[in-house]
DNA sequence: GGCCAGGCCCCAG
DNA sequence: CTGGGGCATGGC
């Protein structure tokens, strides 16, 4: 285990996963079907006692290496590097990633961490009094188009249907080059090039990886002009959240 | 009260 | 294959 250093604010807030929720410094959220509840003091013995969130927090891929590698291609790369250091590309479920990406398509954060709760309540198994694992494609089999759209889902309705449909395209991600698996992906309706190239991320941590969406359109347009993600080859990934995240956070200039 | 949001579908050229 | 309108909804 490489045992660096997680940042859980910047990690679970940087627009990855949907399903935190920080209370005064307590953070929970509904993990393989498991109530879990961190503070940032005892992460670290939270992650050797418990594998499986040694696994959902990537405690064994090389960040190190991978920001003393990106500070040196970029003087704006070190700066966020430097602003959110211990943030972790996080191993989320597939499908939960399919289906909050989705969502995420022309959409706020705010708003999309909100329809992630309503599924969570309405079609998850409640783990806990008043805590809902997000549902699997087996409790959400017999959902229909009504029923999403009354619960505010709008024009993405249709897709997460189809997304439920056929979710055992997963199955076999895997097995598959990056092209070929995003090829399949985008069978899905609602799943583009971007929502496909998260769905790879942060469902099967294809580190290089690199979805454009707006702010990222805007970083490469302002500070990488006439680069593409081959430029942080093999690190994409990686610096792709910490300037999305950057960005998003402080603006650019 | 408009404007716009981690895009994509669909259709015209 | 490229470009642009339209899309449900709600937070600001």
């Amino acid at each position: 285990m490489q045992n660096h250093h997680v940042d859980l604010q910047t990690t679970l807030f940087c627009g990855q996963c949907f399903g935190w929720k920080n209370e005064e410094g307590v953070f929970h959220s509904v993990i393989d079907k498991k109530l879990v509840r961190l503070t940032q003091e005892n992460f670290s013995a939270s992650v050797q006692e418990h594998a499986f969130l040694a696994h959902y927090f990537d405690m064994d891929w090389e960040y190190e290496q991978a920001n003393e590698f990106l500070c040196t291609i970029d003087p704006h790369l070190k700066q966020a590097i430097e602003m959110f250091p211990g943030l972790h590309i996080l191993n989320q479920d597939p499908f939960e990633v399919l289906m909050c990406f989705i969502l995420s398509q022309n959409n706020t954060i705010l708003r999309i961490r909100k329809m992630y709760d309503v599924l969570c309540s309405q079609y998850g198994t409640e783990v806990e009094p008043f805590s809902y694992a997000f549902p699997s494609p087996a409790e959400l089999k017999n959902v229909t188009e009504e029923e999403l759209r009354a619960l505010g889902m709008g024009f993405r309705a249709p897709y997460l249907l189809d997304a439920i449909q056929k979710h055992s395209i997963l199955d076999d991600i895997k097995n598959h080059s990056f092209s070929k698996a995003l090829e399949l992906l985008m069978t899905i309706k609602g799943v583009g090039p971007k929502v496909g190239s998260c769905i790879l991320l942060y469902g099967f941590h294809r580190m290089e990886s690199f979805p454009l969406d707006t702010w990222m359109l805007k970083v490469m347009r302002t500070w990488f002009p006439s680069k593409d993600g081959t430029f942080f080859a093999p690190y994409a990934a990686l610096a792709q959240q910490y300037l999305f995240h950057y960005a998003r956070t402080r603006g650019l200039s």
